[in-house]
DNA sequence: GTGGTCTAGACCACG
DNA sequence: GTGGTCTAGACCACA
């Protein structure tokens, strides 16, 4: 129910727009329970700060958000995670496909970087230990 | 050495910018092995069509990633991985936080899309047997 | 199929929202078949010209409609209406007192503007004899 | 005299900012004298409560609409149609186009909800009938 | 040349 | 103080 800060982090250089890595944040906080129904968003203005980017970028995606039925704002309160938020569309079937090619893209932007398959699947790990437990 | 087909896809949905995850693609596909010194890409025009890109998009991949020393083009003979393919840059400091956002970035897409942490942990295993095998 | 101009007014003086008044002109042309599918739309630049407004605003208006299905961007070509335009959302059930409400409001404003309803029944039939005939 | 009320809607979803809406209705009863001079206006609280809307919204339109001659307020006794209210803006030229686009904009709005021009055209007859008559 | 992204900063509506 | 609207103008991705 209370304001959370610092859950979400963006890459500047990544060449994915801050607004649709700021949206896959958001959702995935939802969607993995680091926020909760109900609970309040930093305002606009707060996390533009907190992320270094301009309070236009913030209130496009809180609005875009509340259009697609994952936010809902409160005037003068500020925006708060819906009460059902909406979830990510699932296509049923091509999921298996989908999930191998979102992998494969984790490796191919570590290999760039210089990371082993190895280095990955260690640090996958113990992400999922501390987030997980 | 053969000329190599089928390596790459891009996910014209997907925000990240097509010519980013096509020089990506074609990085990572060195870096790991897939492709190999002196090994011959597709033309533009054949990776255009393979990829329903705009040959322009292609061709300035190729320009660029032969600025970047990544690639070389012999006239009238095609466009070839340099004889050797400028490393990936291994800073030596800040490698261990860079991972760790990389493989983030992963999970929040996973989280967004409704695969759990511990599927994509079972898909990077199976990936990695495949090719790393 | 051609390109189609002069279709739009805003009245920038009017409280409503400029954006909202141009997504609800744009939907209107389509809905009453001045627009029709497949027509391509002035680009943002030409119709921010020609209404006298930021480019900015008719871009954002043209993106609300492709995600709401309603328009079609084809990259380096254009905008486009939708092949099948997403029809208006129709609450079945409450039609009979939304319309009330909405002529009651047209009324209203003209009431403030010093119009008769008798000159707004006037204005109204010749208003359709031109386009309806 | 008396107190009048459920002389107002506001649509709280249409994109007309709240405050102009009742604006625009407190001087559409007048000028269709479903206010007469001097009859006395709801509290700003009774008027917030009835259409939901925050009282400080209400009593700026009063505000405003005092300053404008249309309301008085007497101190201790309420708010009340001036004596003399300012009456509609009757510029002499350009009367014709702006009747012409408050109709369009009516029939505009009609059609996106999917009602026909004849539809609105019969509601507005029944409408002048009611409350003309 | 087309649409898309981002910034900086002003001003408004609402609570 | 909250989110919403608009502008001006830079720069990018794509055809």
């Amino acid at each position: 129910m209370g304001v959370v800060t610092g859950l979400l982090t963006l890459d500047h250089r990544h060449p994915t727009p801050l607004y649709a890595q700021l949206e896959r944040g958001i959702r995935a906080a939802i969607a993995t329970g680091r926020l909760a129904a109900g609970d309040r968003l930093p305002t606009v203005r707060e996390l533009a700060v907190e992320l270094k980017v301009n309070a236009n970028t913030v209130a496009r995606v809180y609005l875009d958000l509340e259009r697609g039925g994952v936010l809902q704002t409160r005037r003068g309160a500020g925006t708060f995670v819906a009460d059902e938020p909406a979830p990510a569309p699932k296509k049923s079937g091509a999921r298996e496909p989908e999930l191998r090619a979102l992998v494969q893209r984790c490796l191919d932007e570590a290999a760039v970087r210089g990371f082993s398959a190895d280095e990955v699947l260690r640090q996958l790990k113990q992400s999922i230990a501390k987030q997980g437990g």
